[in-house]
DNA sequence: GAAACTTGCCGGAACGTTCCGGCATCTGAA
DNA sequence: TTCAGATGCCGGAACGTTCCGGCAAGTTTC
C-alpha cells in the first residue's frame, strides 16, 4: 500500500453492511423470496412476507440504488433544463428544489441542463423535465428530440409538445387580479411583460388584453426583453407613467420588476396601485407589500417531477396534463384606502 | 485501424447503450484495457490510450454510475443536513443549490436529512455536509457519530468537530460593518441577533461585543429565538427604540430580520441606520436598499461539498478548515445622507 | 388416481464497471 | 545462453439487485 490509510473506508467496511442476502439469510429464505417479498412481487405468502419486512425493518435494510438501477437498466438520474438567463431567479431557485425534492423520494437524482452548454448527445437521463420552455431554445428542441419521456412547466410554444405538460390558469388569474384592481378604483391598469416566447408571460398577456376587450378598456402594454434589466424595466414605467398618463394601476409580470419599480411610483405619488405577476420574498417584504400572484413552484417543480415518474412507470400516458393551482397574494399595494 | 468511418455498422446498434465493451470492441482491445485506458490507470501505452479515448469521444461513451458506485461499493450519495428551522429561508436553499450544483461535478447525488425525522441509522451515504449545525442538535450529533466523511458550514458548537469545515470570519466582517456604521454617524449601534447555538450567530455576537469593548462603547443586544417570528423580531426592535433610546444604528444578525424591521424605522422617524448580517433579495429591493453581508451561500456550498469530495477521496486530511470569503455591501439604508 | 393447475419458493444469470492476478513479449545484465 | 525485471495487455470475478425459468408440494378436475 501506498501512503496514508485511509480510515473512512476501513470504518465502514468494518460493520458490514445490510444487503439483501443478509435479510434473506436472516430470514431463513432466498434472496430472491426476499426481495420478492419486500417489494410485492412475485408470489410469496403473506406469513413469509411479514416474516421478511420485520427482519429489514429491524436490520435497517435500505436497497441499493446503484445495483438497483444497474439492473433495471435505468440511470436513476433525471435531466432539469431551465432557462439559463432566469437561473438566478428565486422563482427557479424553488422549482428546482420541488424537483429535486420529488425525485429524491423516489431514488432519483436530478442532473442540471443549461442552455449554455452544446451538447451534441443527449445526456444519460430517463426522462426530461423542462422548466418554462423558451420558444425557439435550440437546447429544448434537441432536447424534445431525444424521444425521452419528457414534462415541461407551462406548454412549449412551438410545434412539437412535451409528453407531459404541467400548467396553470395565468390568464384567468390575471382577469382575477385586475378584477381585484377595478374594485379598488382602478380603471386603467397597465401591463409590463416579456415577450410570448415563454407560454407564461404569453398568458400572462393574454389573460390581460381578454379582460380588456370584455370590459371596453383600451389596454396599456409595455413590452421589455426576457432578461431585462431593473433600468429597462424602470424605464417602461416612466414611459407608462408620463404627464397625463391615464394609468392607475400596474402590473408587472417579470420576477423581480415590481419591486423594481415600487420606489419609482413611492416618489411620483400617483396613487397607483402596484402588483405583481410572481409572488417573493421581496414583494412580501416591499413597502408596501405588493399584491402577487403566487406561482408556487416548489410545488410546480414537485408536481412535474412527479408527473415525469409516472410517465416512465407507465402509470400516466402521454399528452397528460395536469393542472397547477397559483394563488392570489392581496396585499396593501393595491389597497385603494393607500 | 479497419477504415470503417462509421462505428455502427460493426455490430453497434443504434438503439444499444454505448458500454466500455462497445468501446473495447470499436477500439480492438480488451475492456480492462479500454477501462484503463480512460481513467489513467493500469499499464497503457500512450497510444492504445489516444486511440480508446478518441472512440469513446466518437461513439459518446458516458460511463455508467450505478455500475461504477455498485463496482466501488460508494453509494454516490452525500446526505446534506439543514436546520429544519430555516429550509424556507433563501440562504440555505442557495446552499443546498451549491451543494447539489458540485455533487453533480462529481457525479453525485444529494440525499436531504432533517432534523424532523428521527432515523435510528445513518443514511447510505458516502459522506455528510452538516449546514450551520445547531450546537446540541441530537440529530448533528447522530450523524457526526457515525464516522462518516463530514464536512460542516461553520464550526459546531460542541465538542465534537467535523473532519473538515468551511467557516466565514463573521466577527471581523461585524467589526468593519460597525466601523461603515461609525463613520457614516453612528455613534451607538445595536444588535438583535440569535442564540450561540449557532456558530454563526455566535461569531456575530463576539464580533459586536469585540468591536464596543474596543471603542469603549456600551453594548445594545436583544436577544431573539432562532425560530423568530416577525412579531418577535419587531417587538425587538421596538424595545430599542423606545424612547430616550440612544440608539442610532441597528444591526439585525438572523435572516429577514431586517426586512421586517425596515417599516419600523421608517415610520419612527428616528433616522437610525439599518443593517443586515444576511444579504438576500428582499434587503437588496427594500426601500431603502438595506447594507447587509453578502454570505455567498451557493459559493459556501459548493465548497463544503468540494472539501468533502477531498475528504473522501483522500486528498484532504481530517481536520482541514477552509475560509469562505463573504463580502460587505454597502447600500442607503446606512448613508448619513439619508 | 392421474393429469392439470396453483402456490410457494428457489438458483442462476445478467446489468456495466473496476480490480486482482496472470501471461506474453521485450530489454538488458550476468 | 539465462534470468530478472519492465511493459503492455487481458480474462474473470465481484459489487447488490432483479428477473426468468424451474421445481417440489398442495389442490382441483375429470
Amino acid at each position: 500500500m501506498t501512503g496514508r490509510k485511509d480510515g473512512y473506508h476501513r470504518g465502514v467496511r468494518a460493520d458490514e453492511p445490510v444487503t439483501i442476502l443478509t435479510v434473506a439469510r436472516e430470514a431463513g429464505v432466498s434472496k430472491t423470496t426476499a426481495s420478492d417479498a419486500l417489494r410485492g412481487s412475485g408470489r410469496v405468502s403473506e406469513r413469509t412476507r411479514e416474516t421478511v419486512a420485520a427482519v429489514a425493518e429491524r436490520l435497517g435494510y435500505v436497497p441499493n440504488g446503484s445495483a438497483r438501477h444497474l439492473r433495471r437498466a435505468s440511470t436513476g438520474t433525471i435531466g432539469l433544463h431551465v432557462p439559463e438567463v432566469l437561473t438566478r431567479s428565486a422563482y427557479y431557485m424553488s422549482f428546482v428544489f420541488g424537483v429535486v425534492e420529488q425525485a429524491a423520494r423516489h431514488d432519483y437524482d436530478v442532473t442540471l441542463i443549461t442552455s449554455g452548454q452544446h451538447r451534441a448527445r443527449p445526456p444519460r437521463v430517463d426522462g426530461l423535465v423542462l422548466g418554462d420552455p423558451l420558444g425557439g431554445d435550440p437546447v429544448v428542441e434537441n432536447l424534445m428530440a431525444t424521444g425521452l419521456p419528457t414534462v415541461s412547466c407551462e406548454r412549449f410554444p412551438g410545434a412539437r409538445q412535451a409528453d407531459g405538460v404541467v400548467w396553470s390558469e395565468h390568464a384567468e388569474m390575471l382577469a382575477r387580479l385586475l378584477g381585484h384592481l377595478r374594485a379598488a378604483g382602478a380603471a386603467r391598469p397597465a401591463l409590463i411583460v416579456a415577450g410570448d416566447e415563454s407560454d407564461w408571460a404569453a398568458g400572462v398577456h393574454r389573460g390581460y388584453l381578454g379582460w380588456c376587450a370584455a370590459q371596453g378598456v383600451a389596454p396599456l402594454v409595455r413590452r421589455v426583453s426576457f432578461d431585462a434589466t431593473g433600468d429597462e424595466i424602470r424605464a417602461a414605467a416612466r414611459a407608462l407613467l408620463g404627464p397625463g398618463s391615464p394609468m392607475d394601476a400596474l402590473v408587472c409580470a417579470p420576477a423581480g420588476a415590481a419591486t423594481e419599480v415600487a420606489p419609482l411610483l413611492r416618489e411620483s405619488g400617483s396613487g397607483v396601485l402596484l402588483a405583481s405577476c410572481v409572488d417573493s420574498a421581496a414583494t412580501r417584504m416591499a413597502d408596501p407589500p405588493i399584491t402577487s400572484i403566487d406561482l408556487r413552484p416548489r410545488e410546480a417543480g414537485a408536481s412535474c417531477a412527479e408527473l415525469l415518474f409516472e410517465l416512465i412507470s407507465g402509470a400516466a400516458l402521454p399528452g397528460t396534463e395536469r393542472l397547477h393551482a397559483i394563488e392570489l397574494q392581496l396585499r396593501t399595494s393595491t389597497d385603494p384606502l393607500r
